[in-house]
DNA sequence: ATTATTAAATGGCTCACCCATTCAATGGAA
DNA sequence: TTCCATTGAATGGGTGAGCCATTTAATAAT
C-alpha cells in the first residue's frame, strides 16, 4: 500500500494496453515517475456510481417515468464503461423496480411508475435471512392492520366499500363451491383493497408487505391440511358494515377477534408450518 | 414465429460457435431438420432465473448468513452460464442487501445479514417516482409514529430509556453550541431510538423508513434557513419521562403537538423546500 | 523472529462478438 | 387502394477470453 500504483506484473504479457478508462496508457517505461493524473477516477465500482447518478437523475426530476435512457451501448460510451457494467448497474435498476429492460426497436431502458410491491421483497428478504421473525411480523401486522382499519373507517370512499362488498361476494362463491384457496386468494385481495381504502398508499404499501407473508402462511396451511376458517364470508360482512357506518370501535373489534382467531387456526399442529416451505412456495397470483 | 429455431441470419460469418449453454453445437449444415432437443432451457432471463436460485435456497435455509458462494467463475459454469451474466445476478442480489462481494483471496460472496435500512431506498425511490407523495409520508409518519410511541411504552426497556436520555443529553449539548444540523443528527437517531425500543424489528423498520426522508427534509430546512426547533431538547425530555412513566396518553400527546409544530416549521416558506434538494442530498450519517 | 517478496485466488472490468426480438419500412398480391 | 408478407435495422440478451487490482497465505531473506 506504499505508493498505491506499483504494479509487479512479472512481465505484462500482452503489450496491448486497451484504453482502460481514464487511465494513462502506462508510460512508466519512459522513466516519468507516477504520473500526476494517475489516479483513477473512480474509488467505488463503477456500478455503483452509474446507479447513483440515474436515481439522482431521477431524484431531481430530470428522469420521470415514461423517459428511456439512451440504449445501452450509447449510454456506455458515454459513461465511459464497458456495456457490461453498464448493464450490470440497469439490472440492479430493474430488480429494484425503477427501470423496465424492453427488447426490440423501440425498446430501451424505460423508467417505471413505482411498484408499491416492492416492499413486499425486501420484508420477505428479511425474513429469510433471519433479521425479523415470524412472531414480530405477525405483531407488527396485528397493529397495522388495527391503524388500517381506523383508517379505513375515516377515509373510505363509496367505491372502495363496493369493491369489498363485490369481493366479499366472490368469497361467499368460493365457500360455497368448496375452493379452498381460491378463498385465500380473496383474503389476500380483501386485505389489499382495506389497505387502499385508507387513501394513503404509504399506508397502504406497508400493510401489503406485512400481510403477504402472512397469506402465504395461510395459504400453506390451507393448502396442506385442508382446513379452512369457518364463517368467514359472513364476518367479512359484519366487518364491511361497521366500515361503512364509520364505526371504529366495532370494526377494529370484529377484525381484531378474527385475527386472533386466525392465528389460532395457523398455530395448531405448528410442525407443519414450516418458514422455508412457506416462503420458497410459488403461489398463484404472487408477484414472484 | 413458426418453427421457433428458424434463424435467417445471412451467412453465419464465423464458423466457431461456442458453447452456447445447452444448445446442441449447431448440425443444420449437416442437413439434421431441427433437431428435437434444440429448446434452450431458460425462457425467462438467466440473471432473474438466478436471483431466483439463490433466494430460493435461501428461503430454504440451505444458504444463511455469513455463508460463501462459490468463486464467481464456478458458479457460472455450475449454472451453465457466462460469468458476466452471474454478475449481473450477484450484483442485484448485493444492492438488495442479500450479499457482499469482497475482493482478493477469501474474497467472494458473502451472504448478508438482513439490513434493516432497505427499506429506506423502496421509501425513497417511490418518492422519487412520484408514486407516493410527501403528503402520504408524512401523514403515514404521524400514525406509525403514533403507534410507535405507544408500543415504546409498553415494551421499552431500561437500556432503551439510558440510550434515550444519552441522546437528549447530545442534543443539549449541540444545541448550546449552536450545533444545528448535529442536532438534527441527534433527531435522526432519537426516532432511530424510539423506534427501536417498541422491541420489534418490523416495526421499527416501517418507523425507520418513513423516519429518513422526513429527516431529509428538516435537514434542508434547518440548513437553509438556520431556523430550529424551540425548546427541543426539554421537550424531549417530558415526552422520555411520560415514556419512562408509561403514560400513554401523555407520550402520544407530547408527541402529536411536537409533530404538529415540527409541521409548521416545515411550511412556512414552502417554496424553498424541494422534494428534488432533499432526496438528491447527500448527507453526513445517511446510508446513501 | 521479523520483515519483505512472491504467488495464487478472486472480484472488477473491458472488448469483441453473436443471438433473439421487435417494429417500421418496403413491396407485392388481392 | 388495401392488406399482408418480407426485410432489415435497432436494441436488449448473452458469451468467452483475457487483463487489472486487491487480498491473503506461503515463502524467502534478513
Amino acid at each position: 500500500m506504499s505508493t498505491k500504483s506499483s504494479p509487479r506484473t512479472p512481465a505484462r504479457p500482452r503489450s496491448s494496453t486497451p484504453n482502460r478508462r481514464e487511465r494513462v496508457p502506462d508510460h512508466r517505461a519512459a522513466g516519468a515517475p507516477a504520473a500526476p493524473a494517475f489516479r483513477p477516477i473512480h474509488t467505488r465500482r463503477a456500478f455503483e456510481e452509474i446507479c447513483e447518478r440515474i436515481r439522482e437523475q431521477l431524484a431531481l426530476g430530470v428522469l420521470k417515468p415514461g423517459d428511456k435512457l439512451p440504449p445501452e451501448r450509447d449510454l456506455a460510451q458515454q459513461l465511459g464503461v464497458s456495456r457490461n457494467v453498464l448493464r450490470e448497474a440497469l439490472r440492479s435498476l430493474e430488480m429494484a423496480g425503477v427501470l423496465r429492460l424492453q427488447k426490440g426497436v423501440k425498446g430501451g431502458a424505460f423508467i417505471q411508475e413505482g411498484d408499491t410491491s416492492r416492499m413486499n421483497g425486501v420484508m420477505r428478504d428479511m425474513l429469510s435471512l433471519g433479521t425479523i421473525s415470524v412472531r414480530e411480523l405477525s405483531e407488527a401486522r396485528v397493529h397495522v392492520l388495527d391503524l388500517v382499519v381506523r383508517l379505513a373507517c375515516a377515509n373510505a370512499r363509496k367505491a372502495d366499500l363496493d369493491a369489498l362488498e363485490a369481493n366479499i361476494r366472490r368469497t361467499e362463491d368460493a365457500t360455497r363451491e368448496g375452493r379452498l384457496l381460491d378463498r385465500v386468494e380473496c383474503s389476500r385481495e380483501f386485505y389489499k383493497l382495506l389497505a387502499a381504502s385508507t387513501g394513503n398508499k404509504v399506508i397502504a404499501m406497508i400493510m401489503d408487505s406485512v400481510t403477504e407473508i402472512h397469506m402465504r402462511f395461510v395459504y400453506a396451511k390451507v393448502s396442506s391440511s385442508g382446513v379452512a376458517m369457518a364463517r368467514l364470508a359472513e364476518k367479512r360482512r359484519q366487518f364491511l358494515a361497521a366500515l361503512g357506518e364509520r364505526n371504529v370501535a366495532s370494526a377494529t373489534r370484529l377484525m381484531r377477534t378474527h385475527l386472533e382467531s386466525v392465528q389460532r387456526m395457523l398455530e395448531q399442529d405448528p410442525g407443519a408450518m414450516s418458514l422455508h416451505v412457506a416462503l420458497a412456495e410459488v403461489q398463484p397470483g404472487m408477484r414472484r
